[in-house]
DNA sequence: TGTCAAACTTGACCTTGGTCAAGTAAACCC
DNA sequence: GGGTTTACTTGACCAAGGTCAAGTTTGACA
């Protein structure tokens, strides 16, 4: 019955919101996602946006509330969580800097079919659905940018199935350490993103299991330290998580 | 080691594939994807597609394959296989008639995450995967179609993982039943569409370990006589797998 | 109707990862 | 600096599901 959400859930309210400043503008058109977008674009989609903050811990909504906002994390680090009723809890996505989230909840008009939890102090741009659907009938280019992005993000979805019926929970962990960096020779020391109970939800085991997992790893070369990883050769591990199945 | 796939993939040559007939036409233009869609939006998505067929165990294309035509499954049932290098395979994916699949690795243009196999003898209609494309561009309902129906499959997949993390072999197999009927209390007697094998491959289990699940849920009223499931209750069922966790 | 192959089941055993409980280490806070 | 909380580790044990091997059943086909 692991924990990830926590109690401290603060449900913000309108006063944590606050109109766009010239700087969040900036951020805001220089994401990848709409870095290529017109002026009037943007502006239109910004017009009733609002930012807000989160602290570590807050609930930015909850697992079946209805969908309102299209979410671009400006800065920090969500978490999205999915709940059974037993109280059990996983973490299927978390995301970074400059992503943007629950763009399919939205689309559909559905409920959201995760928590969202602030991992870290997070500052976020919530753009209203109803203006992202319009701004989609009129704007082809932004179409075309969401159905790229989509597409994208089922791709890793598909490759998370494959993983978790595939791999062993040694080879996911091997492989979430691997996605910490861009390198994929060579040795590397790394400081983790998120503290070992976050991580053992992402991989989808027990914090008492990738404690002992972390140990199984230091024979392909991992040695963890509190916050800390060493990889001393990372094509040792990549062999060993068969990252690149997908080309089999 | 399971191999879901067989041996006898007979990759089909172009005498396989026809000119659309009248018929196809009209079933392709009533499918849901595509039913809204103007008559010179399909006349141009058809101009250069084809229609394929495939026998039981046929493989439509492997893994690592690059994505080149969209696929509409006009008749019988294919399966989207993932495979390791050690030589396991699991099932991420069954499609009906009517539904249009691989659709983010046409779009995204890179290779398929998985292999396609025809369950049974399938037909299927394949549109070019640039005349797909450019036809987003032109084309706003097609675009805004393809973004719904992309978030729709999205959302699929995330329960698919919420379930693989969450919850047990046997509450698979339970949903997985569920999934076979639209009712959701009385009782039920149904055909199974998919051999053990498949089906085992589907929940994410072994094939022996599939028997034994069945013999666990007569507790819960199911009866499994080879092709045939009786569900005594599909309230108790649906208790015992929470389905519906997502609005907890 | 008999034969062969494929599909499915069953049993014995093993491995992986979860559970529960206790303990240590680090962080936070007056 | 002492006390509390939170994060993490370790150990002993357990259960779910996988593996291997041996059946049985089914179905296709000669």
């Amino acid at each position: 019955m692991g924990n990830v959400l926590g109690q401290n859930a603060r449900p913000i309210g309108d006063d944590n919101a606050r109109g766009l400043t010239a700087n969040d503008l900036a951020t805001f058109s220089s994401l990848p996602f709409f870095c290529e977008l017109g002026e009037p674009c943007l502006r239109k989609m910004t017009q009733e946006a609002k930012v807000v903050r989160y602290q570590r811990g807050d609930i930015l909504f909850h697992q079946g509330e209805e969908a309102k906002w299209l979410h671009i994390l400006l800065d920090g680090q969500i978490g999205l969580v999915g709940s059974a009723s037993g109280g059990d809890e996983t973490i299927v996505e978390i995301f970074k800097n400059g992503e943007v989230f629950i763009a399919a909840a939205v689309l559909t008009k559905k409920p959201y079919l995760m928590t969202a939890k602030a991992l870290t102090t997070s500052r976020l741009l919530l753009v209203p659905g109803d203006k992202l659907l319009s701004e989609l009938r009129d704007n082809s280019d932004l179409s075309l940018a969401m159905i790229i992005s989509l597409a994208k993000h089922f791709r890793t979805l598909v490759r998370e199935i494959k993983d978790l019926k595939l791999k062993s929970a040694s080879q996911r962990l091997a492989l979430y350490l691997m996605g910490l960096t861009p390198r994929r020779e060579g040795s590397v020391i790394m400081h983790l993103p998120h503290n070992k109970n976050v991580i053992a939800g992402r991989v989808g085991i027990r914090p008492e299991t990738l404690s002992r997992l972390f140990q199984t790893l230091k024979q392909y070369g991992v040695v963890c330290e509190s916050q800390t990883v060493a990889i001393t050769d990372l094509g040792i591990l990549a062999a060993f998580c068969q990252e690149g199945d997908e080309i089999v």
